[in-house]
DNA sequence: AAGTCGCACAACCGCTAATCC
DNA sequence: AGGATTAGCGGTTGTGCGACT
């Protein structure tokens, strides 16, 4: 890797000895420089000798003291790093081998952007070498179009994860995960969602955030959405998605390959695959809301974030390295679906969000507990209210007026308590969904085969429909064929298997999922609509908690 | 041959956690 | 306890080089 780093430096060396830039920063000049010029820009050879003298002597640590007692004109910092990340003994130079570069992907795949952590697994290689390496292969495989994680480590991932969610408690420390070879929950992201439980009406109990969505922050990503468009404008299919099924949007940004794979195979194997063996076995020994919670899955996070130490409670801050979101793409997603207003508008509020944002975030930040979490929530809320519509009229209610009076006013009431019609999952997280409707397609009658599925079209109609709370509710019939799991369904439906036995099992296994109480309501709604879209609005959630697995299993 | 572009890499920057005093 | 210092981490930028036009 770093193999012409010394031809390069002596290379330099001129320029470097004929520059001695101050170091301006206060980052560096810790107390050792005291206004004395230190040199920054790339090490000389005659540098890293005198470090290496002076490690000899001194060992590492106490950088500061370099400069006062080898007279390296270098600050602390900088010798720290150039002493880890290329001086010291036992590091490896050269490329990565196979077996590195497999190691990287399943660590990416473990821990998100922790280089350092990832670098504990690597003898002799430094973090830096591999965040580069990861930064230099997230490019190449975007370019390519591949998806960042091979299949293989996207099916260990998951298998990995969901033994882990099942036999684990909460959230089993990283150390005794990576000794049983499992996949490593970041306990900040546990830190994060704790404390977002004290603040957040809806924030479910701490479930196991599995390793899966950990996962999934990469498929999400765009680089391995690249099946779709690649960089998808999340912010205009935010709208697109968040005015029609506000609490069910979450997450799917990392599941949209789940609809193209669903079209190519629509069979038991590919149910399978993409986890409805979560839904058909679940946990006897959990209960609804604690199934829910241990779906794998069911904690993507919701900005397609690689890195494992944030779930962002922002809406816009994305941890990813800039060049993983390139705007350069935006322009293929301008021509998919919203007219450019829209575009523009929201792209306003994201880049530069309003006042109030701030509070929209902390609002909405459920969406880092995971869709299902939401949908637990939403579930409850629907029974309640359910219940609620019984007490006042019995009987009266059909499976659409259940699934009308009840998801769409809780909608309208407890979600526009945010300020906004807006999911429990929030910007990003709805984002998520509205870019899978993107790539997906625009309607049913329109559903383009799998092929084109990704230059179809949305209608901007439908995007700007759903911006007024007024369409919303007309909206669910009406842009429900826009929603890639009633593509789903549709297709799920035309398969040889046959409509009815599908559908069973679909219906079975939601009601599976939901639990007891839950279960009738949802095969009501689903028997009452034949897949009604309300049905599939519900199913969907579930649906779109699957990406973990059905991408890791169905990828090419 | 000259200019441009993209890649790979090294180093820097800003921030935070840990430690010291 | 609390401020200062140090170490570490992750993201970003700068630079050299080779490929391509």
């Amino acid at each position: 890797m770093s193999h012409t780093k010394n031809e390069r430096e002596e290379g330099m060396l001129s320029k470097d000895q004929t520059e001695l830039p101050l170091i301006g920063d206060g980052s560096c000049g810790g107390g050792a420089g005291g206004g004395v010029a230190l040199k920054k820009g790339p090490w000389t050879s005659a540098e890293d000798a005198i470090l290496i003298e002076y490690v000899k002597k001194h060992g590492e640590g106490n950088w500061n003291a370099v400069q006062k007692h080898s007279g390296l004109f270098r600050c602390g910092k900088s010798c720290r790093l150039r002493w880890a990340n290329h001086l010291r003994p036992n590091l490896k130079k050269g490329a990565f081998t196979q077996e590195e570069e497999q190691l990287i992907i399943e660590l990416h795949a473990k821990m998100g952007n922790k280089w350092a952590r990832m670098a504990a697994h690597l003898p002799g290689r430094t973090d830096n070498e591999i965040k580069n390496y990861w930064n230099t292969r997230i490019k190449r495989r975007q370019r390519a179009g591949l998806p960042l994680y091979p299949p293989e480590v996207c099916l260990q991932a998951l298998q990995v994860s969901h033994s882990t969610s099942a036999v684990n408690g909460r959230d089993k420390g990283p150390h005794d995960t990576l000794q049983n070879n499992s996949y490593e929950i970041p306990d900040v992201i546990f830190d994060s969602l704790k404390a977002n439980q004290n603040v957040l009406p809806y924030v479910p109990k701490l479930p196991d955030i599995s390793a899966g969505s950990m996962l999934m922050k990469g498929l999400g990503s765009s680089q391995y959405c690249s099946i779709m468009p690649p960089a998808i404008h999340r912010q205009k299919r935010l709208r697109e998605s968040m005015a029609f099924f506000p609490g069910y949007t979450a997450t799917v940004k990392n599941e949209c390959p789940l609809f193209e794979q669903l079209q190519d195979d629509m069979s038991d194997k590919a149910a399978r695959s993409f986890g409805l063996s979560f839904l058909i076995e679940p946990d006897p020994a959990t209960n609804n809301s604690q199934s829910f919670g241990a779906f794998p899955g069911s904690h993507a996070l919701s900005n397609g974030n690689f890195s494992a130490s944030e779930p962002s409670f922002e809406a816009v801050k994305l941890e990813l390295p800039s060049l993983q979101y390139p705007e350069t793409e935006l322009g293929n997603w301008g021509t998919l679906s919203c007219p450019p207003p829209l575009l523009e508008s929201v792209d306003a509020f994201i880049q530069s969000p309003p006042p109030t944002s701030g509070v929209q975030s902390d609002c909405l930040s459920p969406r880092n507990s995971g869709l299902l979490d939401a949908l637990i929530h939403e579930a409850k809320t629907l029974s309640t209210a359910k219940n609620h519509a019984s007490d006042k009229s019995s009987n009266s209610s059909t499976p659409d007026d259940i699934a009308e009076s009840s998801i769409f006013n809780i909608c309208e009431t407890e979600w526009e308590n945010c300020g906004e019609p807006l999911s429990p999952m929030g910007h990003s997280a709805t984002s998520l969904f509205s870019e899978c409707i993107s790539a997906s397609g625009s309607s049913l009658d329109e559903q383009p085969p799998a092929e084109t599925f990704t230059e179809s079209h949305v209608k901007s109609e439908s995007a700007d429909r759903a911006l007024t709370p007024e369409v919303q509710k007309e909206a669910p019939i009406q842009l429900d064929n826009s929603r890639p799991d009633t593509l789903l369904a549709s297709n799920w439906l035309e398969q040889d298997s046959g409509y009815n036995k599908d559908q069973t099992i679909m219906t079975d296994a939601i009601a599976t999922l939901l639990g007891d109480d839950l279960s009738s309501e949802y095969k009501n709604m689903a028997a009452g609509t034949s897949i009604s879209s309300q049905a599939w609005g519900l199913g969907s959630c579930v649906w779109n908690n699957m990406p973990a697995v059905c991408q890791m299993s169905e990828l090419p």
